[in-house]
DNA sequence: GTCGACATGTAAATTGTTACATGATTTA
DNA sequence: TAAATCATGTAACAATTTACATGTCGAC
């Protein structure tokens, strides 16, 4: 095969932007410059080669639009399957050690279009993933800190205090949701 | 130029590790593989690329031990001062944007090649690099959260409170450097 | 009428991933 | 002696960054 099948986490922040309504390219590119999205590459060497690629997969197609007049990306309903499965994929432990950015991502898509009982158990099994991974990581703290200069165990440590982070978001964000869905 | 002329981070942290002693190519994938130093790339399409890259800047070279008569890869004398200007680079806003896992690294590598004063400064540095940036933070939180769909408010709060664990890091970091240093 | 924002792209270089290839040495 | 580990690489591919190219449109 010539061509990647899989869309890249760019792909995905796309997807799940325009999900909520048709932007031009250029209009993609300054909501990752100005907005919250704004860890994702906004230049133009890096947004239109994405929205070719998902074009080549047939998750968006570029339409005028009848009341403007002017041609936007939009999503299409095999793209909206697949950013679905996207969201609603199980949760792996190696997730957690590599790829957080990515499940937050995906968690900060889900509202309109998972069920909060869904959301719930996605940040259930992210916190239970979270915790012993962060009990193996202070075991091993416990370990080797002595081997190692003060600034490279206070780095470590770094890495502890942000996944610790991690989990009491989880918690948090667990009992918004609770509390929102009883009310 | 066809060829780069800087370091990746991957290099840097290289440098950084067999800056204590000589390692072979194998050695290094290893320590990737294992160590607290495991979110860089230990594959080898990664690793033996880099030392050649790094032989190409001259800031590594590979020379067969004299005691045990195997090949490894030492840092130069230019190395060690470029390793050394790295890490002693001031501190600018965009590293705190998109550039703190840099800075950990950076950090991670200080103790035996730098004063602990430097240490210290650099630590007050971010510090204070990070306290408006977390204003800023909470400031766009604000004015934009109501417009959020509910999950997408939350990661974002994720976002916030990574900073902040950053930041209790620094804080918890100065005080022992400190203490160790007037003890 | 010119400056800045709107708008869409391409090209080159770099970096990293995955998979493959190859051979030596150690261990069960 | 067979399997695992040591050891070093290359090739194909994918993705991103930076820089360049080009043209429209509205405001001042």
């Amino acid at each position: 095969m010539s061509h990647s099948t899989k869309p890249t986490l760019l792909d995905y922040a796309i997807l799940g932007l325009i999900r909520e309504e048709p932007l031009s390219g250029y209009e993609i590119r300054k909501v990752f410059e100005t907005t919250a999205l704004g860890n994702y590459s906004s230049s133009p060497g890096t947004i239109y080669p994405a929205l070719k690629r998902l074009q080549r997969l047939q998750l968006v197609e570029k339409r005028v639009q009848q009341e403007t007049g002017k041609a936007k990306v939009e999503i299409t309903s095999e793209g909206r399957e697949h950013l679905r499965g996207w969201l609603l994929r199980p949760l792996e432990e190696s997730d957690i050690e590599k790829r957080v950015d990515e499940l937050l991502l995906r968690f900060a898509f889900m509202a309109p279009l998972i069920s909060s009982a869904k959301q719930i158990s996605f940040l259930t099994t992210f916190r239970d993933l979270l915790y012993p991974y962060i009990t193996a990581l202070k075991d091993y703290h416990r370990r080797t800190s002595e081997q190692l200069p003060a600034s490279g165990r206070l780095a470590f440590e770094h890495g502890i205090m942000s996944y610790q982070a991690t989990l009491e978001w989880c918690e948090k964000a667990l009992q918004e949701l609770t509390k929102n869905k009883s009310s």
